[in-house]
DNA sequence: TTGACATGAAACTGAATGGTTTCCTATATA
DNA sequence: TATATAGGAAACCATTCAGTTTCATGTCAA
């Protein structure tokens, strides 16, 4: 199942943070890299697991890589997190039951 | 930061299926145990994970150790993917603050 | 077309993870 | 009190993970 590379994409600090990058525009490896203290070929591998989370996309645009949030894949995290939400907020794991209902 | 040690503990499928299993009530670590393949010794590390996340707590009953579920640790990632379902379910996110002003 | 730039790929390393086995301690209970 | 039960602790092992260095490839631009 896909759902285990979603939790295991974010478990990352490094990765959640360049999901927060990301969330403002698509960037390319070197834009990434540039933010972070590791070597450019660290950056990569965790851009790979943010793909195979489904958590980003990335096209070519010449000889640069751009990457761009997929914020979706994280639905499956907001799903099981409601499931628990139950026991500390009811009014918002109602308002939720409520808000997807409308959306059928 | 104590945030990623929610995100560390949640990584696993094995923790997370506990978590489940603690959402109808606490149990003992001979009970969780019973119900995975692997040795105790292994579930018993699972479940201090899971404490050091602040998602269970333990009290002692005689010579057993009782595990409850404490769900409000998760709030840490809800809020977390909140910020990104803005991308993905504006509708939604913003009930969501609706319901946490009223809070207030 | 040559050189600079953006990235990919492979081999390696150390630390963390998830698991085991073995042994020890504490508490019930016959 | 002797024994069974519930759990803790330590030592060990294999795999995964996060990072590195080195080298190769593809694309742009002078």
């Amino acid at each position: 199942m896909t759902e285990q590379l979603v939790f295991r994409a974010i478990a990352d600090p490094t990765r959640r943070s360049i999901m927060t990058m990301l969330s403002s525009g698509e960037r390319s490896l070197n834009e990434i890299s540039a933010h972070y203290e590791m070597t450019r070929p660290a950056v990569t591998k965790h851009l790979k697991i943010l793909q195979e989370g489904g958590l980003i996309r990335v096209r070519a645009r010449g000889r640069e890589r751009l990457h761009a949030l997929q914020p979706e894949a994280l639905k499956t995290v907001s799903d099981w997190v409601s499931f628990f939400s139950q026991f500390w907020d009811e009014k918002l794991a109602d308002l939720k039951q409520i808000v997807e209902a409308e959306d059928d």
